[in-house]
DNA sequence: TTTCTGACGCGGATTATCCGCGCATTCGGA
DNA sequence: TCCGAATGCGCGGATAATCCGCGTCAGAAA
């Protein structure tokens, strides 16, 4: 993992939708050299994936909303259900534990506040014994949107 | 945009990086179809971009934190500047401004504490007369990390 | 019914990727 | 110092994927 390595990988964050021949004409290398260096950095996990990012607007799930949730307890088996349940949420992009006052951060993607209603509905239901409390932070407005890390130092 | 498109969105924003023949057996059309598709996709923006996503621990930049921010005042031009910093600030992944408590929530991903601390020391000194308090919220785990939208109904 | 539109499959032309080869450089022991 | 082993490179042919024009077909409108 050298500075080319860096850099490919900076670009490749911006746009993976490019032929190696732009990759290897921007840092002076061959294409092949580009191509061999792309597939290590996948084989060994350093690129997790290649995605498409939709626009929500586009397929109707343009509300954003931030929760904040507090749990009951935080017995490791409790943890375990409750995040599986968060993984196969579909409604629930990112979702972090937390330090703090809060204990998890969802990052919630749906059509309008209804559909926020029933996803909170569900999950107070169906987890009624691991949340305590829920709080909703609506976007106004999506600053910035990516996953994209920094690779340079 | 009808189902067939939602199926491919689903299966792109999963992995992109798959030649159409596979796209194109999964759903039973043919290849061409599924290339014509998938390009009228992108140039409506359906398809905002291809990006390849990075591992943070690869790269050196294995912690996650929420920024929870307070400003100062609402006006237009203070909160236009704020945003642009915001946006130029590499260490900011994400950011959203929120109804609520908070103004703005930003998802930063840093080396470490040390890190961490000079990005927030920069911002309070850059933008002194915009933020008035900020919360941080440590994750100390990654549930789940994507900007995946579900394309059903 | 006829016409128009839009999406389809087919298949050839073009591009891109994959991969083996030989060469240059670097890095550790003898 | 000298000499292998390892690593990364460029080149170029084989393979694979994409691009694109053509003719066809089904559904909507005249």
């Amino acid at each position: 993992m050298d500075q080319t390595d860096r850099t490919i990988l900076s670009m490749l964050q911006k746009n993976a939708d490019v032929p190696g021949k732009v990759v290897a004409d921007a840092i002076g290398l061959s294409v092949s050299a580009v191509e061999r260096r792309i597939s290590k950095l996948k084989q060994d996990g350093t690129i997790e994936k290649i995605v498409a990012v939709v626009s929500g607007k586009a397929v109707g799930r343009g509300l954003t909303i931030l929760v904040e949730l507090e749990i009951q307890n935080e017995h490791r088996h409790t943890l375990d259900q409750f995040q599986r349940w968060l993984d196969r949420a579909s409604e629930v992009q990112s979702c972090w534990y937390v330090t703090g006052d809060v204990d998890f951060v969802l990052l919630v993607a749906v059509r309008d506040l209804d559909e926020y209603n029933q996803f909170i509905e569900r999950m107070m239901n169906d987890q009624q014994a691991i949340v305590r409390k829920y709080k909703s932070l609506i976007a106004l407005k999506t600053v910035k949107r990516s996953l994209e890390l920094p690779t340079d130092r």
